[in-house]
DNA sequence: AGTGATTGACTACGTTTGTAGTCTTGGTGT
DNA sequence: ACACCAAGACTACAAACGTAGTCAATCACT
């Protein structure tokens, strides 16, 4: 029942993401730039994530490799839906509008939409 | 600079976006069902939504008018962008794509979708 | 005018989060 | 063999959150 994964806990995941197993170290080292975390923090972080079974260690002689549990896929998936579902009752088309607004979709964007959109169509049949 | 707005806000927020200027006591009757929040509750997540900025009061009498400061359209345009910076960055496609797959967008939904997207390729030009 | 209900202000309190620090133990290098 | 260091376990602690309770003022009614 993987609880809430928080902000801090996220940029922990995203490094584990792009790379796993990783040793505590080596991910306190992907995220020393980016937030400046002592080792300590990037650890309590860890062991949060393993608590709440979003990423799982195997033993590497006395230290901990840890692999995400969840795909950034699927959480990608969950954060995604509920963010439809809470702001748009789950529809994409609001979603989509939004962002346009906000970001100013590029024309290479609208046109892979356009794509994503045929395909959907196509499968939908 | 208005912070975060968190899960149990939102609801209050989401009343007040229904119906505004309403009462606390208001609030809370509308929330009732939903939350089964004592009154207290919904005054003191009033209270807290007042400090941060997203709600403003007006006084009537010996009760406070409680209204949005934030509408929910723009709400939902900063959160759908943080969703897909912190996922996709900032792509939509991608974001898209994964709606279609959790929710198996209706057809409906792809039509919607593929006229909202030649708006907007009509409004690039 | 007195009494009770209602309102906002303030306080409370356990939990979660962000951000570490201390303790214990087991390798490492000499 | 031993001193040291790095790893995880456990502890810390303030701020934010969820969910109320208490208090003082005030309005509504008898």
């Amino acid at each position: 029942m993987s609880k809430q994964i928080t902000k801090a806990e996220f940029q922990v995941m995203d490094a584990l993401w792009a790379q796993s197993p990783l040793a505590a170290t080596d991910v306190a080292e992907r995220l020393a730039n980016d937030t400046g975390w002592s080792l300590k923090t990037v650890k309590t972080l860890l062991s949060r994530l393993v608590e709440k079974g979003a990423v799982s260690h195997t033993t590497e002689g006395r230290r901990f490799l840890y692999s995400p549990k969840v795909t950034r896929d699927s959480y990608a998936r969950r954060a995604t839906q509920r963010l439809a579902d809470q702001l748009f009752e789950g529809r994409a088309a609001p979603l989509v509008a939004h962002l346009a607004e906000s970001k100013g979709l590029s024309k290479d964007d609208l046109q892979e939409l356009a794509v994503l959109i045929e395909e959907l169509k196509r499968d939908s049949n």
